[in-house]
DNA sequence: AGAGGTTACGGGCAGCGTAAGGATC
DNA sequence: GATCCTTACGCTGCCCGTAACCTCT
């Protein structure tokens, strides 16, 4: 008996098929079928069912997976506790979205680096409904996005707001927003579905709001005169300090945008716990550091 | 991370050095140090004091070792509660002191052998004395002696016990202690010793007492008439029936003897606990067929 | 035909034992 | 020198991936 038959078998067992467990733990299909099939040799009795669509659970199987359960858990425990984090190796697939990704992305990816030099990162950015699919999919193992995702088995750390303010080209008068474009965020995120509801109450049916999935580009056309929009201060602080855009009160403010770091609870994962740790602190003290 | 490696920290640290532990686990002393090696350069910590005498844990060693007793734990209830018993391997060392070896222990290592076919057996018959130090010293798997060992590392069950009749050659006429020795169990045993005791209390002090280590042989001798003496009746039967044997009494029994299956409780064994259950209920069988 | 798992087979590498090499008393 | 553990090295066997195969819908 090996961790790594107990692995698999957890794995095939979680995600109910050897083709789905092969893909996830980085192994070909018949590798899986060996695995399975030399831990129940050993074991002497069949803990899985095979069934044309995909694979069920025998009587042994299901009391086994309890105690695989147990046993990954106190792997991860010694990894956790006992091992020391410099000689952690691996790869960690971090999602972010682009507020972030503009924020303290690097800071963290810096300080992440250093607490686990032999981990290495892949990095997405997108936005946050599509990172809480890639999450859920375990597709990601650890998500900065707005959050929380409520699903159950996901952990959500919840981080700093990112309080939005509006901004227009530099001495482009006043804005009417009845012939002057919004542009927000892309399109399918709830800041734009927000701030599309709240316009249309405030400003009436002429609104038209454009989406854009970078941030940077966005406030390029807002520097360009071509748009007004919400952005968070921090990210603006760049363009506004050159001159090329200032901040307006069209009398309402969206509300701020929550994010949270989440990573999926179970199976546990050192890195991901560790990782939204880490992210909460350099959150924070970057935060600080736009009070100014 | 592996088991085996796991298991090997657990016995260096258990037995306080890698010499020790690859005797106990039947490898190279190299290949202790290797696994232990890769274990160490896996964790990035150091978790072994190599000292000039011996080894001692370092701090993160202590706490390896309470997660490395979990997992063995677990496997060991893995095995128990999941797997199939035909399927399990290995050797298995039993002691038995003499009276059991001539009384159920056949029947014993039928049942057993049935119900774990692919186990080797190891079978030592010996004293009481030299059994107890064989399973401290774990020589040895499972003990049939005369219990209970009273470390309290050890676990004992009760055994059914052993009823001492007094048997003389047939139609020898009336015994005088005084004149006729009286053979017995081997000296350094307990029924030995306590007999050595009655008897000078009670016949005084021309009693002689010889001592062997062979069941058969002193009945044997009881039936040439050269001595008498305390027998379990169910090991007296042969004789008995044969007619060459008589009961008679001398005034006084010994008290019986008790036996005990005992084996380490730590670490645990699915084989000597499981040995253990087996044995109580062949002898228990044994015995309600001697009431006859 | 396609989706699922199994069987067959060649190759790479982890881990073993033997043997030699420190270190410390 | 005796007692430990480590290092070196050749070898074996395990386990992986590729490819072909089987079964059921």
């Amino acid at each position: 008996m090996t961790f790594d038959q107990l692995k698999t078998f957890y794995w095939v067992a979680r995600l109910g098929g050897f083709r789905k467990a092969s893909d996830h733990l980085g192994l070909s299909q018949p590798a899986v079928s060996t695995r399975i099939g030399t831990l129940e040799a050993e074991l002497g009795v069949a803990i899985l069912e095979r069934t044309t669509k995909g694979v069920t659970l025998t009587k042994q199987g299901a009391l086994l997976l309890g105690y695989a359960e147990q046993m990954l858990f106190v792997q991860e425990e010694i990894v956790k506790r006992v091992a020391n984090p410099s000689e952690i190796e691996g790869l960690f697939r971090i999602g972010s979205s682009e507020t972030i990704a503009q924020a303290w992305l690097p800071d963290f990816l810096k300080a992440f680096g250093k607490e686990y030099p032999r981990v290495s990162i892949d990095l997405t950015v997108d936005i946050s409904g599509n990172l809480r699919n890639s999450l859920l999919q375990q597709d990601i193992d650890l998500a900065f996005l707005m959050g929380p995702v409520s699903e159950f088995t996901v952990e959500n750390i919840a981080l700093p707001k990112f309080h939005l303010h509006w901004y227009k080209a530099k001495g482009s008068g006043t804005v009417d927003l009845n012939t002057k474009p919004v542009i927000s965020y892309a399109a399918k995120t709830r800041p734009h579905r927000e701030l599309m509801a709240e316009l249309s109450r405030r400003v009436g049916p002429n609104v038209r709001v454009y989406s854009s999935a970078s941030l940077s580009a966005s406030l390029q056309m807002i520097a360009a005169g071509i748009a007004v929009g919400p952005y968070p201060q921090a990210l603006a602080s760049g363009l506004l300090a050159l001159g090329q855009i200032e901040e307006f009160d069209p009398g309402f403010q969206p509300t701020a945008l929550e994010f949270t770091a989440s990573y999926l609870g179970e199976p546990r994962s050192v890195l991901a716990e560790r990782g939204g740790e880490i992210a909460k602190e350099i959150a924070a003290a970057w935060d600080r550091t736009q009070d100014l």
